[in-house]
DNA sequence: CTCAACATTTTTGTATACAATTCATGTATG
DNA sequence: CATACATGAATTGTATACAAAAATGTTGAG
């Protein structure tokens, strides 16, 4: 029985969307197990659809096949947040610079309809969809850039942020709309230097943020964690 | 007959590497359809590897894959180019300017024996090597990056440039093996800078070389393009 | 001779069957 | 009682068979 309720068949790119989807809003943590037997019954199709679309995530760092052990949400370090965030600020800055003189009024009012909707699912506490048009906030801003390299590598580098686990993290809730209000308000009046400094602020609150959840979080180790599950035999 | 002559079974990996690295040699030409009957047959594997590697190669962006139409090397317009060059220019940066602090002697040595077959591989005129030397000494550069997604991004980024294709593209050499050993020589002294400056001007001239092939280049259109398509993997 | 409609062939897309590997359970043994 | 090993179940890896779509070739009418 597939859990996407359309009538119309799970292709392939719905699948993915909805495996992409549920890592990027934390539905389905680091190192989960993702066996294809069960995903194919899920979703109503063979193997073969969900074998490609594992590839597909693994191609972009979501996913980690394990050679003969099979594919797991992937998990980073905090050494490897902290890179992720350092080239987003990079990227970020350099599109902003990219952006603010040719953006339209069309443009910067599709994003605030973003930043509206991010005010919304901040009240009503679904911090899923939160972390998801958060992410995607800055994805469309990337998508305007004249280089589309620039904006499909920060298209590819935000979601890894959601691969960070720490105990903590499932509790923070970034609610920066605000932030993403006064970046917009920077580009809008072609303040550019406003506009990187306010993204730069905003970067770095998050991994701030970042970092405090990962110093308060007990650090165990995946090897720990495997072994508490049975710290005495019981029988 | 497979054409790699070891008698261990090729694996997907060696397949991948086979394909990717005719097209960064520009072997494999833009538009070039690659059936997967064909390289199934030889490659001495069956169609499902063939299929994942195709899958890879596009999830790299070197490979088209048009639905229900088949897999083509994927060609880029002199546009795209530029803004690859563009983003290369902003990450090449960033990465001297991270990794000169901290080089080692040792990777000092191994870059100089890049920058050693670099010249070889010019002095012999053997062009695809040198093409693909070339681009490994960028990559080899980036490898040693803090920043393993910097790194990556460039590992991606640089290839694409082989999918630039304008007649006079073929024929030009760029020797550009001077300038490397130049920016070596930069990082070994620690003059951030200078180094900086001469991987701009380094990158500047690769790609005023590629405007100047399009400016020679009769501008076909697609249609006739589509026309003059010679679709035979010359083997 | 040209063009269009149909039939044939080829190629891609998907599902399934089989082989290989890993993981879990249970048993024997020191 | 703990460890090592062997057997069996479950999961992944690969090949093949079948279905669907596109490309090609042929025929016939205008």
């Amino acid at each position: 029985m597939p859990s996407s309720s359309s009538s119309t068949k799970p292709s392939e790119d719905m699948v993915y969307t909805e495996l992409y989807d549920s890592i990027c809003e934390r539905q389905l943590l680091p190192d989960t197990k993702l066996g294809e037997a069960l995903l194919a019954e899920h979703f109503g199709v063979s193997r073969t659809i969900i074998r490609q679309v594992l590839q597909r995530l693994a191609g972009n760092g979501l996913v980690r096949l394990e050679p003969n052990r099979g594919a797991f949400v992937e998990r980073i370090t905090l050494e490897e947040a902290q890179q992720i965030y350092a080239a987003w600020r990079l990227v970020e800055e350099t599109i902003i610079r990219d952006v603010t003189p040719s953006i339209t009024p069309e443009q910067i009012q599709s994003l605030r309809q973003l930043v509206a909707q991010e005010r919304h699912a901040c009240d009503e506490k679904n911090y899923p969809l939160l972390t998801r048009l958060s992410s995607q906030f800055h994805i469309q801003l990337a998508a305007l850039s004249q280089n589309k390299y620039l904006g499909k590598f920060l298209t590819e580098l935000i979601p890894l942020t959601s691969l960070a686990y720490f105990y903590e993290v499932k509790n923070m809730p970034l609610c920066t709309e605000d932030e993403h209000s006064q970046i917009l308000d920077g580009i809008e009046a072609g303040d550019v230097e406003q506009a990187v400094a306010i993204a730069h602020r905003h970067l770095d609150g998050i991994e701030a943020a970042l970092n405090a959840a990962a110093s308060l979080d007990p650090h165990i180790s995946l090897t720990d964690r495997l072994n508490m599950r049975k710290p005495s035999l019981s029988r």
